[in-house]
DNA sequence: ATTGTCCATGGCAACGTTGCCGGAAACAAT
DNA sequence: ATTGTTTCCGGCAACGTTGCCATGGACAAT
């Protein structure tokens, strides 16, 4: 690493003060006509940059957002890269973290973020997490933050999601229009507004339609494939065994036929199936998962506006 | 935001110079038990926390490294998992940025994280990126680099990549091996050395098995999964068609199934496919395309450390 | 000739931290 | 009593930048 030429490397070839270099690169009053275009010129042969680090000191202000986000799966991704498209707009750049779904690590991270003094922050907390003291140290310091996706309903800060509850009535009424009657629900971690909205969706469709719910039939599992796929084995080695499957997300989906497809059952003539979020691969699938919509990019860009 | 307490806050209220309470929080010697103590609880109580922008302004060193990657597939969302890792153990943070794969975006980006004072760029350029003197630039600033994933051959730095070229043979000899004799490839952008390995290997193969290439079976499109969902549509609808697809990618070979599918052949009755990268999703696919290993992951973790 | 006004520039402090040097106090050795 | 050696602590400069105030010269108005 070079040392960077400095406001003062100027200043000293041009037997200036620091102060009039500093004002002829504003482009601030008080400079005379001749210093400024010397000035400008000499900066750019040098190559001049000025150092965001002493004027964040100066400012206390970093022009960073940090975002902590449990992993980086399609949706994710799609709303960092929302979120990244804004704050490249306005002048802002972003620090993402991954959790990993580990709660310590979303610890470290917010320490981290928090340190390097970003201006604000967006989260979306780890399926561990059910302890909150870290976002509301982010409060207590009075930066901005965001919750997004996964939210915590305890924490009075602004928060961005989908309509989750509204999703999971139009995923399972789907199934009941297609004529299922034991409908199984693969669901995430319980302590996850994410997935119990998607759940009481998924409740009041049944009871809407008068559909008795065998409790068997819920199963909560971690945001992972592996789970899912074992979790649908479970449910199809039941003596009830349920006739179609509402998958909370389209990654559990997936580990759900894999384990049907496995079992030599056939979508949808056997089991009916219908996942969440629409990533893009689900149109693959035979026959495709009717996911329901969401649009993570301008979501990503709403949060980042705010 | 609250304004941090600082080390000359403590120092006040202790009636110290900031050098000592500085060197009391640093276990540094020349400091007395009992003002150490103090200065450690009042530290404590106050949950005082250093600034980072004042030391890395006298240190000149940020202790974050920038990231810049064309999109966050799945592969490249591995990758950087990897780095993130071993980056927060190296008590190192990550800026990733997103060219979105415009060139435009990769040059902004890079010129952010270099004024940011990055200590080190981990760079996988863009599929537009034919010109790089924003990549020589930071080679004249003496800022490590190392390139992934696609590489710049005519740059001299480390580079991580996969032994693209042995996959390209390996993914092509999977179909002559099955018997199939009209092998299509179905690449990415002609300036990508990722591409163009595997597509040597490719070659190759055919090359060993005497297999001759129609010329018109070697398409370049974008990594994208529209356009290989067209570009093989153009394959099919050939006098000569292919009875085998080498998609160079997963994303690709995603698009180019859609297109089969739709078509009404059958996979791998009346026509083969392979694709590249292994994303778990393939795993699902009727039969399931045989992608070629690759640990991301390991491969981010091991680009970091350098 | 004196005063006032304007313009261009320089000087200094500050942001929070550390590194280096100097110095006071306490005590031991001469 | 002088000198030396510790031990603990304060002062100052520095990192790169900006904001405020001071200062000097030129020139016009009195």
């Amino acid at each position: 690493m070079e040392k960077q030429t400095t406001i003062k490397d100027i200043a000293i070839a041009l037997r200036l003060s620091t102060s009039t270099v500093s004002r002829a690169l504003r482009d601030a009053s008080d400079v005379g006509q001749e210093t400024r275009r010397a000035v400008k010129a000499l900066a750019e042969e040098l190559d001049y940059q000025p150092n965001k680090l002493a004027l964040s000191l100066l400012k206390n202000q970093t022009n960073t957002i940090g975002v902590i986000i449990p992993n980086l799966d399609y949706v994710l991704s799609q709303m960092v890269r929302g979120i990244d498209e804004v704050a490249l707009e306005a002048g802002y750049t972003v620090m993402v973290c991954q959790s990993d779904e580990s709660f310590g690590r979303e610890i470290v991270n917010t320490k981290r973020l928090l340190d390097s003094l970003v201006d604000g922050f967006i989260v979306s907390v780890s399926s561990e997490t059910m302890v909150y003291e870290h976002i509301k140290k982010i409060q207590t310091k009075k930066i901005p933050l965001v919750l997004f996706d996964r939210v915590i309903d305890s924490i009075n800060v602004p928060k961005i999601r989908l309509d989750n509850l509204e999703g999971g009535r139009l995923a399972t009424q789907h199934l009941v229009d297609q004529g299922y009657k034991k409908i199984a629900l693969l669901g995430g971690p319980e302590n996850l507004t994410v997935s119990n909205d998607r759940k009481e969706g998924y409740l009041q469709i049944l009871k809407q339609n008068k559909i008795k719910l065998d409790k068997n039939h819920i199963i909560h599992c971690d945001f992972n494939q592996d789970y899912a796929y074992i979790a649908t084995k479970e449910l199809l080695s039941m003596k009830n065994r349920p006739d179609a499957i509402f998958a909370i997300s389209d990654r559990l989906a997936i580990g759900a036929m894999l384990a049907i497809k496995e079992s030599g059952l056939k979508i949808p003539k056997d089991i009916g199936i219908v996942g969440f979020n629409n990533e893009p691969v689900t149109k693959l699938l035979t026959p495709s998962i009717s996911s329901v919509e969401m649009f993570a990019f301008e979501i990503g860009k709403a949060t980042a506006k705010m």
